[in-house]
DNA sequence: CTTTATATAATAGTATTGCTATCATAATTA
DNA sequence: TAATTATGATAGCAATACTATTATATAAAG
Protein backbone atom coordinates (compact mmCIF):
# COMPACT_ATOMS: atom_id res chain seq x y z
CA UNK A 1 0.00 0.00 0.00
CA UNK A 2 1.08 3.44 -0.88
CA UNK A 3 0.47 6.38 1.09
CA UNK A 4 0.88 9.92 -0.51
CA UNK A 5 0.43 13.28 1.28
CA UNK A 6 -1.05 16.14 -0.16
CA UNK A 7 -1.17 19.27 1.47
CA UNK A 8 -3.74 22.23 0.61
CA UNK A 9 -2.26 25.00 -0.20
CA UNK A 10 -3.27 29.01 -0.13
CA UNK A 11 -4.48 29.33 -3.57
CA UNK A 12 -3.40 32.98 -3.81
CA UNK A 13 0.43 31.76 -3.44
CA UNK A 14 0.40 30.74 -7.09
CA UNK A 15 -0.93 31.39 -10.49
CA UNK A 16 -1.57 27.80 -11.52
CA UNK A 17 -1.47 25.33 -9.09
CA UNK A 18 2.44 23.50 -9.02
CA UNK A 19 0.83 20.41 -7.62
CA UNK A 20 -1.58 19.43 -10.37
CA UNK A 21 0.91 19.14 -13.24
CA UNK A 22 3.90 17.58 -13.98
CA UNK A 23 6.08 21.03 -14.78
CA UNK A 24 4.73 22.24 -11.54
CA UNK A 25 6.17 19.77 -9.86
CA UNK A 26 9.31 19.80 -11.72
CA UNK A 27 9.64 23.85 -10.37
CA UNK A 28 8.95 22.71 -6.84
CA UNK A 29 11.77 20.19 -6.89
CA UNK A 30 14.33 21.68 -8.71
CA UNK A 31 13.09 25.08 -7.63
CA UNK A 32 14.30 24.22 -4.08
CA UNK A 33 17.47 22.09 -5.34
CA UNK A 34 18.88 25.26 -7.09
CA UNK A 35 17.76 27.23 -4.43
CA UNK A 36 19.62 25.64 -1.99
CA UNK A 37 22.76 24.81 -4.29
CA UNK A 38 23.20 28.63 -5.60
CA UNK A 39 21.25 30.59 -2.23
CA UNK A 40 18.09 32.70 -2.59
CA UNK A 41 19.70 35.60 -4.13
CA UNK A 42 21.59 34.08 -7.31
CA UNK A 43 18.13 32.01 -7.98
CA UNK A 44 16.50 32.88 -11.11
CA UNK A 45 13.28 31.56 -13.23
CA UNK A 46 15.92 31.71 -15.82
CA UNK A 47 17.99 29.11 -14.89
CA UNK A 48 15.49 27.47 -13.28
CA UNK A 49 13.96 27.23 -16.57
CA UNK A 50 17.13 25.58 -18.08
CA UNK A 51 17.56 23.38 -15.44
CA UNK A 52 14.14 21.19 -16.13
CA UNK A 53 13.95 22.12 -19.87
CA UNK A 54 10.89 24.40 -19.76
CA UNK A 55 11.16 28.59 -20.66
CA UNK A 56 11.39 31.34 -18.33
CA UNK A 57 7.72 31.79 -19.32
CA UNK A 58 6.67 28.59 -18.33
CA UNK A 59 7.88 29.16 -15.05
CA UNK A 60 6.31 32.60 -14.55
CA UNK A 61 2.92 30.70 -15.75
CA UNK A 62 3.00 29.07 -12.16
CA UNK A 63 4.13 31.67 -9.80
CA UNK A 64 4.22 35.70 -10.14
CA UNK A 65 7.88 35.76 -9.25
CA UNK A 66 10.88 34.34 -7.45
CA UNK A 67 9.72 35.62 -3.65
CA UNK A 68 6.18 33.73 -4.16
CA UNK A 69 7.67 30.30 -4.94
CA UNK A 70 9.75 31.39 -1.91
CA UNK A 71 6.98 31.61 0.48
CA UNK A 72 5.13 28.74 -1.49
CA UNK A 73 7.70 26.35 -0.40
CA UNK A 74 8.39 28.01 3.26
CA UNK A 75 4.66 27.36 3.35
CA UNK A 76 4.48 24.00 2.71
CA UNK A 77 7.29 23.30 4.83
CA UNK A 78 5.70 24.70 7.61
CA UNK A 79 2.33 22.87 6.97
CA UNK A 80 4.10 19.84 7.05
CA UNK A 81 5.97 19.97 10.06
CA UNK A 82 2.48 20.96 11.64
CA UNK A 83 1.43 17.21 10.57
CA UNK A 84 4.43 15.60 11.86
CA UNK A 85 4.30 17.33 15.25
CA UNK A 86 0.18 16.21 15.18
CA UNK A 87 1.63 12.39 14.40
CA UNK A 88 4.77 12.35 16.49
CA UNK A 89 2.63 14.01 19.84
CA UNK A 90 -0.53 11.87 19.17
CA UNK A 91 -1.38 9.99 22.67
CA UNK A 92 1.33 11.96 24.31
CA UNK A 93 -0.21 13.85 26.92
CA UNK A 94 2.38 14.60 28.99
CA UNK A 95 3.39 18.57 27.96
CA UNK A 96 6.84 18.20 28.41
CA UNK A 97 7.73 15.43 26.61
CA UNK A 98 5.14 17.03 24.10
CA UNK A 99 7.26 20.16 23.83
CA UNK A 100 10.63 18.19 23.88
CA UNK A 101 9.65 16.18 21.22
CA UNK A 102 8.80 19.26 19.53
CA UNK A 103 12.21 21.18 19.59
CA UNK A 104 13.76 17.89 18.52
CA UNK A 105 11.98 17.78 15.18
CA UNK A 106 12.54 21.65 14.87
CA UNK A 107 16.49 21.32 15.32
CA UNK A 108 17.02 17.57 14.46
CA UNK A 109 17.67 17.07 10.53
CA UNK A 110 15.18 15.74 8.84
CA UNK A 111 15.05 12.30 6.72
CA UNK A 112 13.80 12.84 3.14
CA UNK A 113 10.05 11.86 3.34
CA UNK A 114 9.06 9.82 0.59
CA UNK A 115 5.73 10.42 1.07
CA UNK A 116 6.12 13.43 -0.83
CA UNK A 117 7.82 12.17 -4.22
CA UNK A 118 8.95 15.86 -5.39
CA UNK A 119 10.14 17.22 -2.83
CA UNK A 120 13.11 16.38 -0.66
CA UNK A 121 12.52 17.64 2.51
CA UNK A 122 16.42 17.15 4.36
CA UNK A 123 17.26 19.82 1.30
CA UNK A 124 14.26 21.91 2.08
CA UNK A 125 15.14 22.00 6.06
CA UNK A 126 18.08 23.30 5.04
CA UNK A 127 16.86 26.17 2.74
CA UNK A 128 14.28 26.99 5.71
CA UNK A 129 17.35 27.67 7.81
CA UNK A 130 18.89 30.36 5.67
CA UNK A 131 16.05 31.69 3.57
CA UNK A 132 12.46 31.54 5.61
CA UNK A 133 13.37 34.83 7.09
CA UNK A 134 13.77 36.46 4.06
CA UNK A 135 9.69 35.66 3.18
CA UNK A 136 9.01 37.87 6.10
CA UNK A 137 11.45 40.86 6.39
CA UNK A 138 10.26 42.71 3.31
CA UNK A 139 8.65 46.04 2.82
CA UNK A 140 4.94 43.54 1.91
CA UNK A 141 4.62 41.65 5.09
CA UNK A 142 1.66 43.22 6.39
CA UNK A 143 0.37 42.56 2.83
CA UNK A 144 1.16 39.36 2.49
CA UNK A 145 0.50 39.05 5.99
CA UNK A 146 -3.26 39.82 5.26
CA UNK A 147 -3.48 37.00 2.18
CA UNK A 148 -2.47 34.47 4.90
CA UNK A 149 0.93 33.91 3.43
CA UNK A 150 2.42 33.19 6.79
CA UNK A 151 -0.99 31.11 8.06
CA UNK A 152 1.51 27.67 8.40
CA UNK A 153 3.97 29.74 10.87
CA UNK A 154 1.63 31.62 12.54
CA UNK A 155 -0.68 28.30 13.45
CA UNK A 156 2.66 26.30 14.50
CA UNK A 157 3.38 29.06 16.88
CA UNK A 158 0.09 28.78 18.30
CA UNK A 159 0.18 24.93 18.58
CA UNK A 160 3.24 25.66 20.50
CA UNK A 161 2.37 28.11 22.62
CA UNK A 162 -0.35 26.00 23.69
CA UNK A 163 1.70 23.20 24.76
CA UNK A 164 3.69 25.74 26.93
CA UNK A 165 0.34 26.81 28.57
CA UNK A 166 -1.19 23.46 28.76
CA UNK A 167 2.50 23.13 31.19
CA UNK A 168 2.32 26.50 32.98
CA UNK A 169 -0.97 28.18 32.51
CA UNK A 170 0.93 31.20 34.35
CA UNK A 171 3.44 31.59 31.99
CA UNK A 172 3.25 34.78 30.40
CA UNK A 173 5.22 35.18 27.29
CA UNK A 174 4.18 31.53 25.65
CA UNK A 175 4.11 33.06 22.05
CA UNK A 176 7.19 34.78 22.17
CA UNK A 177 9.31 32.15 23.38
CA UNK A 178 7.03 29.71 20.93
CA UNK A 179 8.34 31.81 17.98
CA UNK A 180 11.72 32.39 19.55
CA UNK A 181 11.97 28.54 20.24
CA UNK A 182 11.50 28.30 16.31
CA UNK A 183 13.43 30.44 15.19
CA UNK A 184 16.39 29.78 17.03
CA UNK A 185 16.22 26.22 16.34
CA UNK A 186 17.13 27.63 12.45
CA UNK A 187 19.86 30.08 13.54
CA UNK A 188 21.60 28.27 16.06
CA UNK A 189 22.11 25.75 13.68
CA UNK A 190 22.61 28.24 10.74
CA UNK A 191 25.47 29.95 13.41
CA UNK A 192 26.56 26.44 14.50
CA UNK A 193 27.80 25.66 10.64
CA UNK A 194 28.36 29.32 9.42
CA UNK A 195 29.49 31.31 12.12
CA UNK A 196 30.19 29.00 14.69
CA UNK A 197 31.58 31.65 17.65
CA UNK A 198 28.55 32.68 18.28
CA UNK A 199 27.36 29.10 19.63
CA UNK A 200 28.82 27.04 22.34
CA UNK A 201 29.07 23.99 19.35
CA UNK A 202 31.93 24.79 17.43
CA UNK A 203 33.49 21.51 18.17
CA UNK A 204 31.05 19.36 18.09
CA UNK A 205 28.94 20.51 14.82
CA UNK A 206 26.12 18.40 16.72
CA UNK A 207 22.54 18.93 16.13
CA UNK A 208 21.28 17.53 19.81
CA UNK A 209 23.29 20.12 21.85
CA UNK A 210 21.19 22.60 19.73
CA UNK A 211 18.49 20.55 21.27
CA UNK A 212 19.78 20.69 24.31
CA UNK A 213 20.12 24.22 24.37
CA UNK A 214 16.71 25.21 23.95
CA UNK A 215 15.60 22.49 25.96
CA UNK A 216 17.20 24.33 29.26
CA UNK A 217 16.27 27.58 27.90
CA UNK A 218 12.53 26.80 27.88
CA UNK A 219 12.29 24.67 30.81
CA UNK A 220 13.72 26.67 32.81
CA UNK A 221 11.75 29.78 31.49
CA UNK A 222 8.22 28.24 32.08
CA UNK A 223 9.15 25.73 35.15
CA UNK A 224 6.52 26.86 37.75
CA UNK A 225 8.71 28.69 40.26
CA UNK B 1 32.88 71.66 23.71
CA UNK B 2 32.10 69.38 20.73
CA UNK B 3 32.84 65.45 21.02
CA UNK B 4 32.74 63.66 17.74
CA UNK B 5 32.39 60.14 17.56
CA UNK B 6 34.81 58.12 14.78
CA UNK B 7 34.45 54.70 14.63
CA UNK B 8 37.13 52.86 12.24
CA UNK B 9 35.95 50.38 10.12
CA UNK B 10 36.95 47.13 8.33
CA UNK B 11 39.17 49.15 5.23
CA UNK B 12 38.12 45.95 3.49
CA UNK B 13 34.21 47.06 3.79
CA UNK B 14 35.26 49.71 1.23
CA UNK B 15 36.72 50.94 -1.94
CA UNK B 16 37.24 54.51 -0.48
CA UNK B 17 36.62 54.92 2.67
CA UNK B 18 33.30 57.04 3.04
CA UNK B 19 34.37 58.77 6.45
CA UNK B 20 36.75 60.57 4.49
CA UNK B 21 34.80 62.54 1.82
CA UNK B 22 31.65 64.72 1.73
CA UNK B 23 30.32 62.19 -1.07
CA UNK B 24 31.22 59.38 1.40
CA UNK B 25 29.13 60.51 4.08
CA UNK B 26 26.21 61.38 2.06
CA UNK B 27 26.22 58.10 0.72
CA UNK B 28 25.71 56.66 4.21
CA UNK B 29 23.40 59.06 5.36
CA UNK B 30 21.15 58.51 2.23
CA UNK B 31 22.15 55.43 2.25
CA UNK B 32 20.61 54.30 5.72
CA UNK B 33 18.00 56.82 4.96
CA UNK B 34 16.82 54.78 1.37
CA UNK B 35 16.93 51.73 2.84
CA UNK B 36 14.63 52.55 5.44
CA UNK B 37 12.53 53.80 3.63
CA UNK B 38 11.89 51.21 0.24
CA UNK B 39 13.81 48.31 1.93
CA UNK B 40 16.64 46.49 0.82
CA UNK B 41 15.43 44.45 -1.86
CA UNK B 42 14.16 47.64 -4.14
CA UNK B 43 17.15 49.92 -3.27
CA UNK B 44 19.89 50.51 -5.86
CA UNK B 45 22.62 52.73 -6.14
CA UNK B 46 20.98 54.24 -9.07
CA UNK B 47 17.82 55.35 -6.80
CA UNK B 48 20.42 56.51 -4.12
CA UNK B 49 23.01 58.07 -6.23
CA UNK B 50 19.54 60.27 -8.01
CA UNK B 51 18.80 60.79 -4.21
CA UNK B 52 21.64 62.54 -3.33
CA UNK B 53 22.79 64.11 -6.32
CA UNK B 54 25.49 62.02 -7.78
CA UNK B 55 25.43 59.34 -10.29
CA UNK B 56 25.82 55.42 -9.98
CA UNK B 57 29.23 55.35 -10.59
CA UNK B 58 29.89 57.95 -8.03
CA UNK B 59 28.46 55.42 -5.64
CA UNK B 60 30.63 52.26 -6.97
CA UNK B 61 33.75 53.87 -6.68
CA UNK B 62 33.09 53.73 -2.37
CA UNK B 63 30.98 50.67 -2.29
CA UNK B 64 31.36 47.25 -4.37
CA UNK B 65 27.66 46.68 -4.06
CA UNK B 66 24.62 47.37 -2.11
CA UNK B 67 25.19 43.47 0.20
CA UNK B 68 28.41 45.63 1.08
CA UNK B 69 26.71 48.99 1.98
CA UNK B 70 24.66 47.03 3.80
CA UNK B 71 27.37 44.97 5.47
CA UNK B 72 29.30 48.29 6.37
CA UNK B 73 26.53 50.07 7.61
CA UNK B 74 25.67 47.07 9.87
CA UNK B 75 29.05 46.33 10.99
CA UNK B 76 28.99 50.70 12.23
CA UNK B 77 25.52 49.72 13.59
CA UNK B 78 27.36 47.21 15.99
CA UNK B 79 30.75 48.78 16.66
CA UNK B 80 28.70 51.86 18.18
CA UNK B 81 26.58 49.37 20.11
CA UNK B 82 29.66 47.98 21.62
CA UNK B 83 30.77 51.59 22.79
CA UNK B 84 27.28 52.26 23.88
CA UNK B 85 27.52 49.07 26.16
CA UNK B 86 30.46 50.11 27.26
CA UNK B 87 29.91 53.51 28.38
CA UNK B 88 26.57 52.11 29.89
CA UNK B 89 27.84 49.47 32.06
CA UNK B 90 31.01 51.41 33.00
CA UNK B 91 31.53 51.11 36.67
CA UNK B 92 28.86 48.75 37.34
CA UNK B 93 30.01 45.81 39.10
CA UNK B 94 27.37 43.18 39.43
CA UNK B 95 26.26 41.52 36.33
CA UNK B 96 22.82 41.27 37.11
CA UNK B 97 22.58 45.11 36.72
CA UNK B 98 24.96 44.63 33.31
CA UNK B 99 22.97 42.34 31.54
CA UNK B 100 19.84 43.88 32.12
CA UNK B 101 21.51 47.38 30.69
CA UNK B 102 22.18 45.53 27.56
CA UNK B 103 18.63 43.89 27.27
CA UNK B 104 17.34 47.36 27.55
CA UNK B 105 20.07 48.90 25.19
CA UNK B 106 19.46 45.99 22.41
CA UNK B 107 15.34 46.49 22.52
CA UNK B 108 14.48 49.86 23.18
CA UNK B 109 14.07 52.16 20.79
CA UNK B 110 17.69 54.59 20.09
CA UNK B 111 17.40 58.47 20.28
CA UNK B 112 19.65 59.82 17.92
CA UNK B 113 23.02 60.56 18.88
CA UNK B 114 24.44 63.70 17.87
CA UNK B 115 27.98 62.62 18.17
CA UNK B 116 28.16 61.35 14.34
CA UNK B 117 26.47 63.90 12.20
CA UNK B 118 25.72 61.72 9.61
CA UNK B 119 24.31 58.89 10.98
CA UNK B 120 20.36 58.96 12.33
CA UNK B 121 20.84 56.00 15.14
CA UNK B 122 16.97 55.76 15.22
CA UNK B 123 16.67 54.79 11.81
CA UNK B 124 19.87 52.66 11.86
CA UNK B 125 18.43 50.52 14.50
CA UNK B 126 15.17 49.98 12.63
CA UNK B 127 17.42 49.21 9.38
CA UNK B 128 18.98 46.47 11.70
CA UNK B 129 15.48 45.09 12.94
CA UNK B 130 14.72 44.04 9.79
CA UNK B 131 17.76 43.69 7.41
CA UNK B 132 20.92 42.90 9.33
CA UNK B 133 20.33 39.18 9.42
CA UNK B 134 20.43 39.36 5.15
CA UNK B 135 24.33 40.21 5.54
CA UNK B 136 25.12 36.83 6.71
CA UNK B 137 22.16 34.52 5.23
CA UNK B 138 23.94 34.15 1.91
CA UNK B 139 26.23 31.87 0.45
CA UNK B 140 29.44 34.22 0.96
CA UNK B 141 28.83 33.88 5.07
CA UNK B 142 32.71 31.23 4.94
CA UNK B 143 34.23 34.09 3.11
CA UNK B 144 32.53 37.09 4.42
CA UNK B 145 33.46 35.98 7.79
CA UNK B 146 37.27 35.29 6.88
CA UNK B 147 37.24 38.73 5.56
CA UNK B 148 36.44 39.76 9.51
CA UNK B 149 33.40 41.67 8.23
CA UNK B 150 31.08 40.36 11.17
CA UNK B 151 33.85 40.79 13.82
CA UNK B 152 31.89 43.87 15.83
CA UNK B 153 28.60 41.22 15.71
CA UNK B 154 30.96 38.05 17.26
CA UNK B 155 32.49 40.61 19.35
CA UNK B 156 29.71 42.02 21.16
CA UNK B 157 28.01 38.61 21.33
CA UNK B 158 31.33 37.39 23.28
CA UNK B 159 31.22 40.31 25.50
CA UNK B 160 27.71 39.46 26.88
CA UNK B 161 28.54 36.23 27.08
CA UNK B 162 31.12 37.33 29.38
CA UNK B 163 28.98 39.30 31.63
CA UNK B 164 26.61 35.66 31.56
CA UNK B 165 29.28 33.81 32.37
CA UNK B 166 30.20 36.27 35.33
CA UNK B 167 26.80 35.84 36.80
CA UNK B 168 27.06 32.29 36.68
CA UNK B 169 30.56 30.44 35.60
CA UNK B 170 28.29 27.20 35.27
CA UNK B 171 26.21 28.09 32.45
CA UNK B 172 26.61 25.64 29.55
CA UNK B 173 25.76 28.07 26.55
CA UNK B 174 26.61 31.67 27.18
CA UNK B 175 27.18 32.46 23.88
CA UNK B 176 24.35 31.33 22.25
CA UNK B 177 22.61 32.77 24.60
CA UNK B 178 23.92 35.79 23.96
CA UNK B 179 23.34 35.52 19.98
CA UNK B 180 19.86 34.49 21.32
CA UNK B 181 19.30 38.24 23.15
CA UNK B 182 20.32 40.06 20.37
CA UNK B 183 18.66 38.08 17.63
CA UNK B 184 15.39 37.87 19.81
CA UNK B 185 15.56 41.44 20.79
CA UNK B 186 15.47 42.12 16.91
CA UNK B 187 12.89 39.50 15.92
CA UNK B 188 10.66 40.12 18.86
CA UNK B 189 10.39 44.26 17.61
CA UNK B 190 9.67 43.20 14.07
CA UNK B 191 7.12 40.56 14.80
CA UNK B 192 5.45 42.99 17.55
CA UNK B 193 4.43 45.98 14.74
CA UNK B 194 4.40 43.31 11.56
CA UNK B 195 3.35 39.97 12.72
CA UNK B 196 1.82 40.50 16.34
CA UNK B 197 0.17 36.70 16.88
CA UNK B 198 3.94 35.63 16.57
CA UNK B 199 4.00 37.98 20.02
CA UNK B 200 2.27 38.31 23.21
CA UNK B 201 3.21 42.36 22.96
CA UNK B 202 0.00 42.63 20.39
CA UNK B 203 -2.00 44.94 22.36
CA UNK B 204 0.48 47.42 23.97
CA UNK B 205 3.18 47.61 20.76
CA UNK B 206 5.61 48.16 23.84
CA UNK B 207 9.12 47.66 23.96
CA UNK B 208 9.05 47.59 27.69
CA UNK B 209 7.74 44.53 26.98
CA UNK B 210 9.89 42.88 25.03
CA UNK B 211 12.65 43.53 27.32
CA UNK B 212 10.99 41.87 30.32
CA UNK B 213 10.45 38.84 28.01
CA UNK B 214 13.85 38.60 27.18
CA UNK B 215 15.03 39.07 31.10
CA UNK B 216 12.83 36.71 32.46
CA UNK B 217 14.08 34.12 29.54
CA UNK B 218 17.49 35.06 30.12
CA UNK B 219 17.69 34.80 33.93
CA UNK B 220 15.51 31.82 34.26
CA UNK B 221 18.00 30.16 32.63
CA UNK B 222 21.55 31.60 34.07
CA UNK B 223 19.84 31.84 38.05
CA UNK B 224 21.87 29.27 39.98
CA UNK B 225 19.92 26.08 40.44
C1' DC C 1 53.79 78.90 -8.97
C1' DT C 2 53.67 74.94 -11.36
C1' DT C 3 53.10 69.89 -11.16
C1' DT C 4 50.77 66.13 -9.45
C1' DA C 5 47.40 63.71 -7.29
C1' DT C 6 42.58 63.30 -5.78
C1' DA C 7 37.60 63.66 -6.05
C1' DT C 8 33.85 64.05 -8.73
C1' DA C 9 30.86 64.71 -12.77
C1' DA C 10 29.25 63.29 -17.30
C1' DT C 11 28.51 59.97 -20.50
C1' DA C 12 28.45 55.51 -22.62
C1' DG C 13 28.01 50.82 -22.82
C1' DT C 14 27.06 45.76 -21.62
C1' DA C 15 25.23 41.53 -19.57
C1' DT C 16 21.77 39.94 -16.66
C1' DT C 17 17.38 40.18 -14.31
C1' DG C 18 12.60 40.44 -14.10
C1' DC C 19 9.14 40.49 -16.33
C1' DT C 20 4.88 40.54 -20.39
C1' DA C 21 2.94 39.28 -24.80
C1' DT C 22 2.03 36.46 -28.85
C1' DC C 23 1.53 32.44 -31.56
C1' DA C 24 1.79 27.60 -32.53
C1' DT C 25 1.14 22.95 -31.17
C1' DA C 26 0.23 18.88 -28.50
C1' DA C 27 -2.69 16.55 -25.38
C1' DT C 28 -7.17 16.25 -22.85
C1' DT C 29 -11.90 16.73 -22.08
C1' DA C 30 -16.68 17.78 -23.35
C1' DT D 1 -15.47 17.01 -33.43
C1' DA D 2 -14.90 21.06 -31.01
C1' DA D 3 -13.16 23.33 -27.27
C1' DT D 4 -10.08 23.64 -23.52
C1' DT D 5 -5.74 23.37 -21.32
C1' DA D 6 -0.71 22.88 -20.94
C1' DT D 7 3.40 23.65 -22.96
C1' DG D 8 6.98 25.39 -26.16
C1' DA D 9 9.16 28.88 -28.90
C1' DT D 10 10.24 33.38 -29.66
C1' DA D 11 10.33 38.33 -29.03
C1' DG D 12 10.78 42.28 -26.63
C1' DC D 13 11.35 45.77 -22.97
C1' DA D 14 12.54 48.31 -18.74
C1' DA D 15 15.37 48.00 -14.75
C1' DT D 16 19.45 46.28 -12.40
C1' DA D 17 24.17 45.71 -11.69
C1' DC D 18 27.88 46.77 -13.01
C1' DT D 19 32.66 48.74 -15.90
C1' DA D 20 35.14 52.08 -18.58
C1' DT D 21 36.50 56.64 -20.37
C1' DT D 22 37.05 61.35 -20.41
C1' DA D 23 36.85 65.92 -18.57
C1' DT D 24 37.15 69.15 -14.86
C1' DA D 25 37.74 71.20 -10.47
C1' DT D 26 40.36 71.40 -6.38
C1' DA D 27 43.88 70.64 -3.14
C1' DA D 28 48.48 69.20 -1.89
C1' DA D 29 53.42 68.78 -2.95
C1' DG D 30 57.58 70.28 -4.97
Amino acid sequence: MEVQLQIKMNEKLFLRNPEQTELGKRIIQYGIQLIHEIGFESFTFKKLAECIGTTEAGVYRYFENKHRLLIYITAWYWSWFQYRVKIETKNINDPEIKLKKVITLLAKTVEDDNKTLHVNESMLHQIIIAEASKTYLTKNVTEDNKELFFKPYKDLCAIIADIILSYNPKYKYPRSLASTIIEMAQFQIFFMYNLPSLTDFSKTKNESKVVSFLEDLVFSAIRKK
